[in-house]
DNA sequence: ATTATCTATAGATCTATAGATAATGC
DNA sequence: ATTATCTATAGATCTATAGATAATGC
């Protein structure tokens, strides 16, 4: 057998040159996505990027194309951001707790990623990538073995991911607000909501948090 | 004083007729719009709406315009349906939870409707028309009685409004699911969470429901 | 020599308006 | 006579590509 070359240890010049293109078009679209300026030209997007016209169809097919990566990338780094905070952390009270604090604070840390993800509503509940599968799983594990007392576990994280949306674009129609204390407020009312006792819940809603 | 004319009783053939081609061009808009359509050319709405192209001009400016129209008009219609529902309703719980699930069934009996509302997202929550600010008076209202317990009514309002637009986000992707059972559970978990004792909860949101 | 980016542009599409047509008011 | 709609089109904008330029690989 032929083995094919192992991935080289370092991407080539070219590689990187090419990746940086990409990156500039996507971080173009995640500004452009942020103000909510989703129906702009390509010659916009490539202006905002600072590179050629031309390049654009080197790495998407379409607008549309180049804004779903760009949604896409967000949702993978929110997600990479929730498994590092909940490393290590196995009781799904905590996990949901700690991912939803996590995520509310992330409007003021990251305001443009959370504008991003706002944008697309109640959809990316529904995406297979970042907070979605993510908390879903925390929920159903969390009723499966009786910490929370949830009947349906698909309207229990709907909703909780619902209300998450919610407290965040609060945070982000009212800069004066303080996150953390709303993320915490929030955090405990939806443990109790979930079936876990007050007190706990309490609790839960206030242990440290690990830095992002 | 010369008095202006009293509003005829009756709008003029021609007052008709301008506000058929307007309600057709709006009508237009809400279809593309709950596809999530809202990058298409005013030539297709005009086509849509059966409507010559320069008709467009004589009611809007800009695409814009009109879609910020339509969903003006979503808000409104939902505001009414919303109104009349809770017609002669005092208790803030109540008036909560006939609301939250009278909208939850409005994804079977009028799904196109929340599919506009659903592609504004969490945004809707900030509209000065429909779902929002009649949620948040409520909300308002119950804690200022002492029927609610949350601490800060904006944040009970953004979050409870959050929830109930990831439970419809839920009915419209799972066709299968009993809107009336899970809006139900969704009131009654949602009560709970504002403070309501358990059973009282329970009983108010397995309450007959007014018709539509 | 190869690969990616950049510039320039043809052709398609879209907007906004002008002028013609049809409906309504009196 | 007035008002609204409809048709046709000029001009602007946008997309997709071809060919030139620049960077990288060997």
């Amino acid at each position: 057998m032929t083995e094919t070359p192992a991935a080289p240890s370092r991407p080539s010049r070219s590689e990187q040159r090419k990746a940086r293109t990409r990156g500039a078009l996507v971080s173009a679209a995640l500004h452009l996505l942020a103000e909510g300026r989703s129906n702009v030209s390509i010659q916009e997007i490539t202006e905002v990027a600072d590179v050629g016209f031309g390049s654009f169809y080197n790495h998407f097919q379409s607008k549309d194309e180049l804004f779903a990566a760009a949604v896409t990338q967000t949702l993978e780094a929110h997600d990479a951001v929730l498994e590092s905070v909940t490393a290590g952390v196995t009781d799904p009270a905590r996990l949901f707790a700690i991912g939803l604090r996590t995520t509310g604070r992330l409007q003021r840390t990251a305001p443009e990623m959370v504008r991003v993800i706002l944008g697309q509503g109640t959809s990316v509940l529904l995406h297979n990538r970042g907070i979605a599968p993510r908390a879903r799983s925390d929920i159903s594990a969390g009723i499966e073995d009786g910490r929370f007392a949830a009947a349906d576990p698909e309207l229990a994280f709907m909703t909780v991911g619902g209300a998450l949306l919610g407290l965040m674009q609060m945070l982000d129609a009212r800069p004066a607000v303080d996150a953390g204390d709303a993320s915490d407020a929030l955090a405990e009312s939806l443990l109790r909501m979930l079936g876990v006792p007050a007190e706990e819940a309490a609790a839960i809603a206030r242990e440290a948090l690990p830095e992002v």
